[in-house]
DNA sequence: TATTTGAATTATGAATGCATAATTCGTTTT
DNA sequence: AAAACGAATTATGCATTCATAATTCAAATA
C-alpha cells in the first residue's frame, strides 16, 4: 500500500476522544448545574458525585477547583462545594457586563461576517419569530441564543465568546426563569428585528446600543421574576 | 471580665489565613507567570515546582487547573502544562475586550464614585504625571493601573473588576514591554488627562469612549513592540 | 427542657502509590 | 551518516491512603 511522503499528515483520522477526566468532569457537572439538575446552594458533596461518576476523588475535585474558579460553584475550606447562589446583585452585575460584550461583539460582527452569515442569522430569526407565534417557549429559548451566539461567534473574537459564555453560564437559569412573560417576550421579538435590521445594514455602532438596550431590558424582566435572595 | 451576649461576634479577631494550598500555590504561580519568572512557553514540571514549594502534587495539580482555566497556562494531555504564549492574535482579541470593561466601569464610576474617591483618583494622577516628568517608568506604570483599578472598583461591580483582572493578567507582562516608547507615553499622558476631566465632570458617556480610545492606543503600541510570535 | 459539651462519625485536604502515556537515547538498519 | 526502531526512563493521570477539620448526636449540666 504506497504512501506518499506526507500521507499521514493528510489523513483526517477522527479525533480520539480522550479528555481527561477532569475535563470531561467539569463538562458534565457545568451542564448539570446550567442546566438546574443540580440546584443552586446545594451541597455537592464529593462522595455522591464519585459514585454517580464512577471515579475517584482526585479528577473530581480538580473539576471542582475549575469551576469555582468559573463561578459556578463556591468551596468552603474543609467544608467542601455548593452550587453557587444566584442573589439579585449577581444578576444586577452580570448583566451590564453581558451588554458591554454583546455590544462589542454586535460592532465586531457587523464589520466581520460574510452575507451568508448574516443571511443565516436572518433564518434563525425568521424561524424565531414562528416559534413565537406558536408559543413554543422552549424552541424560541434555544433559537434566541443562537442567534445572540452566533453574533458573538460573528465577532471573530474567541476569547470575547469564551468570556461571555463563562458569565452566561452563571445566570443560565435566572434568563429562562424570566421567559414565561409574554409582554416581555413580545417586546423581545420588537428588539430582535431592529437587531437584526442593524446587522443586515452592517451599522455596527447601532447594534452594539441595540443589544446592550436588549440586555438591560432583559435584566430588568428578569429581575421582576427573580424568587432568589 | 465581663462579656455581653454577642461580644464573641464583635471582636475582630486577625483572620486566620489558612487558604488551602491548591489556592495558595495558584496565587503564587499567577503572580510568577504574570510577574514573568515564568516565561512564556515555558514547561513547568510538576515535579520541580513540588519541590520548589514543599508540597505534594495533589494541591499542585489543582492549582494549575485553576491557572490552565483563567487562560495563564495550558494543559496538554500527558504532556504536562507550558505557560501560554501570548500571540498577536491574543491581544487584538484582548486589548477591545478590556476596553470595553473598561468603558463600562467608567460609565459606572462616573454615576457611583463619591467626590472624594474620584479625588483621590486626581491625586493618582498627578503622581503619575510626577513620575512621567521624572522618567520613572516602573513607579509611571504602578500608578497607571492603579488609577484603571480605581475606576473599575468605582463602578462597585466586583464581578467586572474579577472578569477585567482575568484578562489583564494574560496580556500583563505585553503590556509593561511596551512601555519603553516616549511618543506612546506622552500620548498616553495626555489621554489620561482627558479621562480624570471626564470623571470630574462625571460624563460617564465621554468617559467610557476616552477609556474605550485609550485602550485601543495602547494595543496599537502594544503590538508595534510585541515581539512574540 | 434548653443549652452545652465532647466523643464518634463523616467529609475534606493533602500525600503517596500505581498504571500508562510520552520522551529520551542507544542501537540497528538502510 | 541519517533515519528508524525500541528499550529504558521520565512524567503525567488517576486511585488510594492517611491526616485533620467539620459535623452529628447523645449525654451531661444548668
Amino acid at each position: 500500500m504506497p504512501m506518499d511522503a506526507n500521507s499521514t499528515a493528510d489523513v483526517m483520522v477522527a479525533p480520539i476522544s480522550r479528555r481527561s477526566l477532569h475535563e470531561e468532569l467539569a463538562a458534565r457537572l457545568r451542564d448539570m448545574i446550567v442546566e438546574g439538575a443540580l440546584p443552586a446552594g446545594r451541597k455537592v458533596p464529593e462522595r455522591e458525585l464519585c459514585e454517580r461518576f464512577g471515579v475517584s476523588r482526585t479528577p473530581l475535585r480538580e473539576a471542582l477547583k475549575v469551576l469555582a474558579s468559573e463561578g459556578l460553584i463556591s468551596l468552603n475550606q474543609n467544608r467542601g462545594a455548593t452550587v453557587a447562589a444566584l442573589t439579585r446583585a449577581d444578576l444586577e452585575e452580570v448583566f451590564p457586563i453581558m451588554g458591554a460584550l454583546e455590544a462589542l461583539s454586535g460592532s465586531l460582527a457587523c464589520a466581520r461576517m460574510s452575507d451568508a452569515e448574516i443571511e443565516a442569522v436572518a433564518k434563525l430569526h425568521d424561524q424565531m419569530v414562528e416559534s413565537f407565534k406558536a408559543g413554543d417557549r422552549p424552541t424560541y429559548f434555544k433559537l434566541n441564543q443562537a442567534i445572540h451566539r452566533a453574533i458573538l461567534v460573528g465577532s471573530g473574537n474567541e476569547t470575547l465568546v469564551a468570556t461571555h459564555q463563562m458569565l452566561a453560564g452563571r445566570i443560565h437559569r435566572a434568563r429562562y426563569m424570566a421567559n414565561d412573560d409574554s409582554d416581555r417576550w413580545r417586546a423581545a421579538i420588537a428588539e430582535h428585528e431592529l437587531i437584526l435590521a442593524a446587522l443586515q445594514n452592517r451599522d455596527g455602532p447601532r447594534l452594539a446600543v441595540i443589544l446592550s438596550d436588549h440586555l438591560r431590558n432583559k435584566l430588568a424582566s428578569v429581575m421582576r421574576h427573580f424568587s432568589g435572595e
